[in-house]
DNA sequence: AATAGGTGCAACCGCCGGGAA
DNA sequence: GTTCCCGGCGGTTGCACCTAT
């Protein structure tokens, strides 16, 4: 049995609202209350149907809603709490005093998202556009890792004073046997070793750090950050620390994408769309010389705290995501 | 000046979950 | 346990306005 309609359909009006409705919904609100959206309208002496009385009360007449402009700041928090919530857009709404889910899925929609585009950036995973990327030989250069020099893990683990927490995440999701990791398999070894150097992590990477505001750290442009706001170099240093790590900014350096697809030993300085990318410096710090060549440049080939996790979020999430094969298997 | 295409946003629609009967 | 109602949500539509040609 289906549902019987929130009000009926016939004589009640739709499309805009006249000033004069306007006026009897706030009346009579402000006299009884937001109570009953479904008898509301006819006492109220409205020819509108209920759920469009709330509506409009709920996104328009509400006396408390914000009108204007989004900030920077609102939007910035628009678009942390969209990679947190997807579309979830009362939820958002809760977090932002005075807007509306339906103004802010509208901005979103007309605005944050084609900057996203834009930006290069999928407005839905927040990570890189897949419709960008050669994926394929992302994976396949990946492995061609050598497996055995992910034995020096644990000197990669030291690095955590030093390092994205996302590298680290990534060094360790990539040792996970139980993924259908292709690089690992079944090292049950590798397991056991890695398992209990990531129980205790304590990333360096304050957040609440990274990315000060343009205004005060103007000087260095290193690229945009996920948000658009220009990154520089004291947010790097807030994320890596600043002893052993030189940040070059270019305009024109690699990505993560065009480095790994070449597997390389090389600097990672040429030719690529990134927005940013940076290399250690040499001395290298003691702790990377210790690591494998291919995992160390995997590793210095993606300062940038957007664009490794946001790469490698995409290989890691492939990884875990099952197979036609996997499935028979099993 | 005319008009086609783009943009912004209010409003609608269909669906869902929770709770009352 | 089932049915029904209500409020709420996310997706979509329609239209006024803007901009480029």
């Amino acid at each position: 049995m289906g549902r019987t309609p929130c009000c009926d359909k016939d004589g009640v009006k739709k499309g805009p609202w006249t000033p004069e409705e306007d006026q009897k919904l706030i009346d009579y609100i402000q006299k009884h209350g937001p109570c009953n959206w479904r008898t509301l309208p006819k006492k109220a002496g409205l020819r509108r149907c209920g759920k469009s009385c709330r509506l409009r009360w709920a996104n328009y007449l509400r006396p408390d809603i914000k009108r204007g402009r989004f900030t920077p700041e609102e939007e910035d928090t628009i678009i942390h709490l969209h990679s947190i919530l997807g579309n979830k857009w009362s939820a958002i709404a809760a977090k932002l005093s005075g807007r509306t889910d339906n103004e802010i899925k509208n901005y979103w929609n007309t605005h944050i998202r084609k900057k996203l585009l834009r930006m290069g950036i999928d407005p839905v995973t927040h990570g890189p556009r897949l419709d960008l990327l050669d994926l394929p030989s992302i994976l396949s250069s990946l492995q061609n890792i050598n497996p055995s020099s992910l034995l020096n893990m644990p000197s990669m683990l030291n690095l955590q004073a030093l390092l994205n927490p996302e590298l680290l995440r990534l060094a360790t999701s990539l040792t996970q046997p139980s993924l259908g990791n292709p690089i690992m398999g079944n090292n049950t070894l590798m397991q056991n070793q890695i398992q209990p150097l990531t129980q205790n992590i304590t990333p360096y990477f304050d957040s609440a750090k990274a990315e000060p505001s343009f205004e005060q750290n103007p000087p260095r442009n290193y690229g945009v950050g996920v948000n658009g706001r220009v990154k520089t170099e004291q947010s790097f240093e807030n994320c890596f620390g600043s002893n052993n790590v030189t940040l070059c900014p270019s305009s024109t350096s690699s990505n993560t994408s065009a480095f790994l697809s070449n597997n390389s030993n090389q600097s990672l300085s040429n030719g690529s769309n990134s927005s940013f990318s940076s290399v250690f410096s040499t001395p290298c710090s003691s702790s990377i010389d210790r690591l494998d060549s291919s995992l160390a440049n995997l590793i210095s080939s993606a300062c940038s705290e957007d664009d490794i996790e946001t790469y490698f979020g995409h290989i890691v999430k492939k990884f875990e995501t099952p197979t036609s094969l996997d499935v028979c298997s099993s």
